[in-house]
DNA sequence: TCCACGAACGCAAACGATTGCGTGATGTGG
DNA sequence: CCACATCACGCAATCGTTTGCGTTCGTGGA
């Protein structure tokens, strides 16, 4: 590339940077036109190599076919990638080998910051950044002491109780995901605390505790629905959850809505596009996404970021609302 | 590093490499052991430079936030881990200028090869990589003349008609998805073919291209269900689509299967899940990923690869068939 | 006793970029 | 006409590895 451009190659770097200083005009002009027509680019990985900092930021989720932290990694990857870094995502799968495993592979690529998408109770991940140095911050679920983006948990938890009250629920339950999860957890914390201040607490065998996604929900609501006194109302902290909820609900042989009513959370594109339109709480997850990158960025450089706590709405739909269109 | 251990820097380089040959395997244990007390990592980024490999994959998709993506490119990633690659994946929203923008970005990280999910009729991307001399693959998506690993799209359309015709449907209605994708395409050309066949040829009209996803397929339900002599069947080419077609027909006041039966494609965790289990054509998504990170890798050692058609199976389910359980 | 041989390890170049510093050319003011 | 500032560019070190080759040393055989 220097040979085709008869210059040396220091000339070629400054002519190439955003900021062309040091180099005329007319030679600028020549290497960089030189440079589409020969396809050039330059190579990030050697630039990372001398300059220190790889323009590469690593995301750790549960997983990515869980349509939350697809929505959210999405967000950050746009976000990151306007702002000129790649980002490389790894699935977790909620497992602390695997972490460790994918945490390594990532920490070798030497990248320039880190987020955390899959923080669980007791996980050591943000721990052993927070020593190592590596600017990071968590998304969606919280820790106590580290840097994080995430939506009022409990605060969606009352909503949903508050919805559910008003329309005249007493005898509800929960399926409240993985326990591990601040996510779950605060959820159904905030739902319960809500009928407890109302008088109607929830008793345990009526909270259930089931993974994330689909299949989940199935086997948890089939589970609520074999109760003696099954509830007239059901709580899912997640929306896909929820859909396997409504499948056990149908199975046995009671009606949406009108015999068990049904709200989730997230506001996934699919809820409003369910055959029945499911009620939701929505956390703002672009949002959440992008709030997240810009977070570590300020970090990575050397500025103060505090953690960011969004406010969740829900939106009334069929599955509780009679008459909704 | 080597300072520590009290030898050169090329000793600890062939003490840590997998196969250490021309060190002493006591040094070899010493090296390694202060390896791990030190918490260091050889830098990969630094060792490409060096190697001319940078063991980084780049996959190219539609967007993860389709769970059909996310599948094939969680067990991309599953597989390129387990063989010591680390994958990067762009969400290219099937725009053009974006895919451009991405790739670029992507080449200049020196990647060793890129597999493409997200190929489109008439688009450039896997002759640049062709004529940059790049391994590349497509997957789930063919293009003639390309290296791919899909399911036989055709037969799926066909498995799919032949199902409908069994159970007596002869007015039916299709949504395509994205006609530039190979997918959308063959699916309903394999089901058009399959009725044409037994006498029944589905008009156009009865033919709406969408996109895909929930709320595409709720739209394009929407107009099948305004025509002035409804179908009886809907064959949707792909999972979520369907479910919004399932609104659809919910909100038009018929009922699934007995008014307005319904089949779907790709079999995601989903679609058995549904309050009313769907009907869809199985594609065997992670073995699809599997298989064409399998197929790149033998390009990337050079050696040859042959294309792979996978053969899809139907599920019937309670959206066709009465009484399925 | 001497030489050959192999094992263990050090030396240095190379990968492709960035960047402080030095140098030559050009222009300008006194 | 000279001194000096300015601009454009080259030089060389540097980042952390890998790897061919050379050197040292110990051992065994003739």
């Amino acid at each position: 590339m220097a040979r085709h451009a008869q210059v040396h190659v220091s000339t070629v770097s400054r002519a190439l940077s955003e900021d062309p200083v040091g180099v005329g005009t007319e030679t600028v002009r020549r290497v960089r036109e030189l440079a589409t027509m020969l396809g050039y680019h330059r190579d990030v990985g050697a630039a990372a190599l001398r300059t220190g900092n790889s323009r590469l930021i690593g995301v750790l989720v549960p997983r990515l076919t869980d349509l939350v932290l697809a929505t959210i990694y999405e967000s950050i990857d746009a976000a990151a990638g306007t702002a000129g870094y790649t980002t490389v995502v790894s699935n977790t799968l909620d497992d602390p080998l695997r972490r460790r495993a994918r945490l390594d592979a990532l920490l070798s690529r030497r990248l320039d910051g880190v987020i955390i998408g899959d923080s669980h109770i007791g996980d050591t991940a943000a721990f052993e950044l927070q020593q190592r140095g590596v600017p990071y911050v968590l998304v969606m679920r919280k820790l106590e002491g580290h840097l994080s983006v995430t939506t009022d948990d409990q605060l969606g938890g009352r909503l949903a109780a508050e919805h559910l009250l008003s329309l005249g629920h007493r005898r509800v339950g929960v399926i409240a995901g993985d326990l591990l999860a601040s996510t779950g957890l605060q959820r159904s914390q905030g739902f319960r605390a809500a009928f407890d201040a109302a008088g109607y607490p929830v008793e345990d065998h009526y909270v259930v505790n089931s993974g994330f996604g689909a299949r989940a929900g199935r086997i948890a609501g089939d589970q609520l629905m074999n109760l003696s006194i099954p509830p007239s109302a059901i709580f899912a902290v997640d929306d896909l959850t929820a859909v396997g909820a409504m499948g056990a609900i149908r199975a046995a042989g009671k009606r949406l809505r009108e015999d068990v009513a049904i709200v989730g959370y997230n506001d996934v594109d699919l809820a409003a596009n369910l055959p029945v339109p499911l009620t939701s709480v929505r956390s703002a997850l672009t949002e959440m996404g992008r709030l997240s990158f810009e977070a570590l960025q300020r970090r990575i450089n050397g500025e103060e970021a505090e953690s960011v706590l969004l406010k969740p709405v829900l939106i009334p739909r069929a599955t509780t609302v009679e008459g909704w269109e």
